[in-house]
RNA sequence: GCCAGGGUGGGGUAGUUGGUCAUCCUAGGGGACUGUGGAUCCCCCGACCCGGGUUCGAGUCUCGGCCCUGGCCCCA
C-alpha cells in the first residue's frame, strides 16, 4: 500500500475543522490590527533562500530543478519571500505595510513531536518603519493572537545589542559561537570556550547578563549604548500596556539579519520543540535588491499552537437531517433546498431505506430530523423532530427553519 | 546525520519455549424493521509494515529497509 511521505499529515474532518478554528481566529485578530493577507508561491528561485542563509541550507530544504533547468526550492519559511514580494511589488506602497500570511512550508529535517516536513505558519511582516512603537506592536499583536488560540505561553522578549556591546572586541566569527552558547544557555560550554580563546574575563560578565530579568541590571553590565534610549522606550511602552513578559538578554536567534529587537514564545505542553512563536527587527530588503528597509515580524508554528492545544473536538455545528419516504421525494427535496439557502447544513437522505433505518442514523449525527411523507407534501407542511429532546411538531417550512435556526450548539 | 523504543483488520488489543482455521473490543456494511431514532439479536467485511536469512515450519528468532513515537544535532 502507498504511504504518505515522511512527515507529511492527512486531516480527517474532526481534525480539519479544529484547524481551521483556530486560523479563523488568528486571522481576525490580524484584522483588527489593520493587517492584510499576502500569498506567495509555494516555490522560489533557490538562490532567494541561499543568499541570506548560505549553501547549507540546501540538505534541509525540498530543491529541484524545473524542466528549464531553473533550480527551484519549496519555500522553508516566508519571511524572504514576502521581502521578495516588497521589493517586487511593494515598494510604491504607503508604509508602513501591515501584512500577515498563513501558509505552508517545507523542510527536509527529522520529523519530531510538532515538527513535520510540511508544515503551517501564521505569520505578520511590518514593513517601513523603524521604532520602539513598532516593535511593540508586533508584540501585542503576537501576545493577542495567540492568546485567541487559548494556549498557555511566556513571551521572552530581547535585544541583540546587548550582548554584541561585551562582544565588540571579539571576531565575528567567534561572536556568533559565543551568541550560541548564549541561547542555549549552555554556560559550561561557554566557559571551555571563552577560556580556551583567553577571554575569561568576559565569561562572568555575559553570564550575569544573560540572567539580567530587568532592564536597570542590564546596563549596569553593558555601560551606555547607543540603543539604550530605544530599549527603554520599548520596555516602557510594554510595562504601560501591562503585557506580561520576560526579560531575556540571552536570545540570539539562528540568523544574522536582526538586527535588534528579537523575541521568542514558548508554550506549555510541549516536547523539546516548545517554542511556538519567533520574531524580531530585522533588514532583509536590500539583499533582494531593494532599498535598505527597516521591518518587524514573527511566524507561529501553527501546527505547534495545535499539539499545544491537544485535541479539544470539532466545534459542534448544528445539523438537520432530511428522512422522507419516496411519496414525499420530491418536496423532500425542495425542503432540503430552503434549508440550505437559510444556511443550516442539511444532509440528504441516499440511502432509500425505510424510515426506522434512516432515522437510525440521523440520530448518531443530526441535531434535528425533518419527517417528510405523503401527509407532510399534501399539506405542505414539515415534521419537524428535535432529536435531543424526541420533542417533534408539524410545522409550515419557515417555522421549521427559524426552530432550527434559534436554536444553540449543545 | 545520530540514539532509544515501537509497527497484528479503519481505531484499540491478545498471541506461551517457533507448531491447528491468529483473540477480543470497537468502528464500518447488511438484515430482523417500507411513517418514527439511540436498545437487542444475527450476518458480513477486514490485519501479522516490506524484503532477505535460519527452520520441516516464522506474527514470534536474525539481518537490512521503510514508517511511527520520543530524544540528540539543527532549527530560517
Amino acid at each position: 500500500m502507498l504511504q504518505k511521505p515522511r512527515g507529511t499529515r492527512d486531516f480527517l474532518p474532526d481534525e480539519m475543522e479544529q484547524r481551521r478554528e483556530i486560523e479563523g481566529r488568528m486571522r481576525e485578530v490580524a484584522r483588527r490590527w489593520g493587517y492584510r493577507e499576502i500569498c506567495t508561491p509555494e516555490f522560489e528561485e533557490l538562490d532567494l533562500f541561499t543568499i541570506r542563509s548560505g549553501e547549507g541550507i540546501i540538505q534541509e530544504m525540498y530543491v529541484f530543478e524545473d524542466k528549464g533547468g531553473r533550480p527551484m526550492a519549496l519555500r522553508p519559511e516566508l519571511t524572504a519571500p514576502v521581502l521578495r514580494m516588497y521589493v517586487n511589488e511593494g515598494k510604491t506602497l504607503p508604509k508602513p505595510l501591515r501584512w500577515y500570511y498563513f501558509a505552508d512550508c517545507f523542510r527536509y529535517e527529522r520529523p519530531q513531536k510538532g515538527r513535520y516536513r510540511q508544515f503551517w505558519q501564521f505569520g505578520v511582516e511590518l514593513i517601513g518603519v523603524d521604532s520602539a512603537l513598532a516593535e511593540a506592536e508586533v508584540i501585542m499583536l503576537a501576545e493577542e493572537i495567540l492568546s485567541s488560540t487559548g494556549i498557555s505561553f511566556s513571551i521572552h522578549i530581547g535585544h541583540l545589542a546587548l550582548v554584541r556591546s561585551l562582544l565588540s572586541e571579539i571576531p565575528e566569527q567567534e561572536q556568533k559561537r559565543i551568541r550560541m552558547f548564549l541561547d542555549k544557555k549552555n554556560f559550561d560550554g561557554l566557559s571551555d570556550y571563552l577560556t580556551s580563546k583567553g577571554w575569561d574575563d568576559l565569561c562572568t560578565s555575559l553570564i550575569q547578563l544573560t540572567s539580567c530579568r530587568n532592564l536597570n541590571d542590564v546596563f549596569a553590565i553593558t555601560g551606555d549604548l547607543p540603543e539604550k534610549a530605544r530599549i527603554g522606550e520599548l520596555f516602557s511602552i510594554l510595562d504601560t500596556t501591562g503585557i506580561p513578559y520576560t526579560l531575556d538578554p540571552g536570545i540570539a536567534r539562528g540568523l544574522d539579519y536582526y538586527t535588534g529587537m528579537v523575541f521568542e514564545i514558548f508554550a506549555q505542553n510541549l516536547g523539546t520543540e516548545n517554542q511556538v512563536l519567533g520574531g524580531g527587527t530585522y533588514r532583509l530588503a536590500h539583499l533582494f535588491g531593494g532599498e535598505d528597509t527597516p521591518s518587524c515580524g514573527f511566524a507561529i508554528g501553527f501546527d505547534r499552537v495545535m499539539v499545544a492545544r491537544g485535541d479539544q473536538g470539532p466545534p459542534h455545528q448544528i445539523m438537520a437531517g432530511i428522512a422522507y419516504t419516496p411519496d414525499g421525494r420530491d418536496w423532500a427535496l425542495a425542503v432540503a433546498r430552503e434549508f440550505r439557502a437559510a444556511g443550516i447544513r442539511t444532509e440528504f437522505d441516499l440511502s432509500e431505506r425505510s424510515l426506522t433505518q434512516q432515522l437510525s442514523r440521523l440520530s448518531k449525527s443530526a441535531d434535528y430530523a425533518l419527517i417528510i411523507g405523503k401527509r407532510e407534501k399534501e399539506n405542505s407542511l414539515v415534521t419537524l423532530k428535535n432529536l435531543r429532546s424526541g420533542i417533534q411538531q408539524e410545522l409550515t417550512l419557515p417555522e421549521a427553519i427559524s426552530e432550527v435556526t434559534g436554536s444553540e450548539p449543545r
